[in-house]
DNA sequence: GTTCAATATGTGCGTTCGCTCATAATTAAG
DNA sequence: CTTAATTATGAGCGAACGCACATATTGAAC
């Protein structure tokens, strides 16, 4: 998870001029952005990264996007806007490494599923699939439309979340397409059941009426993908 | 110098009102004074709102969020800054007025689409449906990320959207219930409905795979939204 | 023509915000 | 202990931005 500026055993040259100078003369070329300034290396380091990310989320959550000003995720979060910057070389490098916090989570868990399913017929593994994305949109269902906002483009190092989540899906269905009626685009389905699982995760987290409990709306969501794949 | 944007305007917003909301809203603890913004009375002051108007999508696509200042909306809009703030109180009526313009065009698409297969079957209506909403998609398809940052919780004063949207959902299908089998709960069918054309409208707007053309793509979500119907 | 309201202009003010830097405190290692 | 690396601090700077205001221009009605 923590990217490490590569190269740096120099002796105790000033680490920020060096992240700035490549920053600004390579900014073109170098599309390489480590998140990190500063590779913590002692506890106290690592929580006040820690402390930062949480501090968004609960600054977020607490008194909207607005707020969230570097001094005050710094206020927030107990450290002082020194040690932000130490860790971090701007602004959008927070949102960028709580994106990748995010990614990392959602990727673990729908590989854990893909493996712990890996004898399973389709609708099981779907099933699965589907409880576990709508759970882990629980927590923090505003956290999307966040980062989204935020890190545009998904202009960050890791590879972009839709093209993974799609790449997760597209090896569920793939190696059961025997189950699947013949002569149906992979390509289509792949598009629509990760659309649909995706976006309905959300809504069933931030938008689900009053009436409607969780499991029903994992029920119902699971009984739609299911049926355009038995289609 | 006053130019004209020769931008259509995709619908017959009426400016009037929006500007009406704007003033009270600016007027919760009760202003003691009159509202400083202006409302529009004349052709060339109607063509200053939709310049800026404009102006934001077309700053959106070409340089991004960041992009968008106040300054720069003026300067892309070839208005003056102070001619902007005749007609807007401040930046975030901006991205209001957009929005309510981008409500009410899929609006008015919706209930087109209602009345005109009033008399149709379920499948025949919801195709239709479908259709629309990816073609409406389909010119700006960032401009619904840009309006949901900066438009907290639909704080305007128009009602929610996902409101509104899943209300013509409910009385589309609400009406047609007698297709489905018996038994279904219509409130868990219109959630899965709504959030499911929404969401691969958008979709396949802006995240549809290179192979796949437009046409495929909305026959492919068709199909998904009536086997769910159906099954 | 005259007159006044509506509209347009853009300089610049006040504020906010991202971020730096000199310095201090803490920890690790010898 | 000593020493050096790591981490923490926060006042404040420069830049950008939202926006007001004083002024100029245009349009409509007579």
């Amino acid at each position: 998870m923590l990217r490490i500026l590569k190269g740096i055993s120099l002796i105790n040259v000033n680490i920020t001029h060096i992240c700035d100078m490549l920053a600004s003369m390579a900014a073109k070329p170098k599309s390489k952005k480590p998140s990190l300034r500063r590779r913590p290396q002692q506890r106290r380091a690592h929580q006040t990264v820690e402390a930062v990310l949480d501090a968004v989320i609960r600054l977020l959550k607490r008194e909207g996007r607005a707020a969230i000003t570097t001094n005050r995720i710094a206020e927030v979060a107990g450290v002082s806007i020194g040690s932000l910057y130490q860790y971090f070389p701007d602004k959008r490098s927070i949102f960028i490494a709580l994106h990748q916090r995010h990614i990392e989570q959602i990727d673990r868990l729908v590989e854990t599923q893909l493996f712990k399913h890996a004898a399973s017929p389709l609708d099981v593994l779907m099933r699965a699939m589907i409880e576990a994305m709508v759970d882990a949109h629980i927590p923090d269902p505003e956290l999307f439309a966040l980062m989204a906002a935020e890190v545009p483009h998904m202009a960050n190092g890791s590879k972009d979340f839709a093209t993974r989540l799609h790449g997760a899906f597209r090896l569920a269905i793939q190696s059961r397409a025997y189950e699947l009626k013949k002569g149906r685009d992979l390509d289509k389905v792949v598009f629509v059941v990760t659309n649909m699982v995706d976006a309905l995760s959300h809504g069933a987290a931030l938008r689900r009426p009053a009436g409607l409990s969780l499991a029903d709306a994992k029920a119902e969501i699971t009984q739609a993908v299911l049926a355009y794949l038995h289609a």
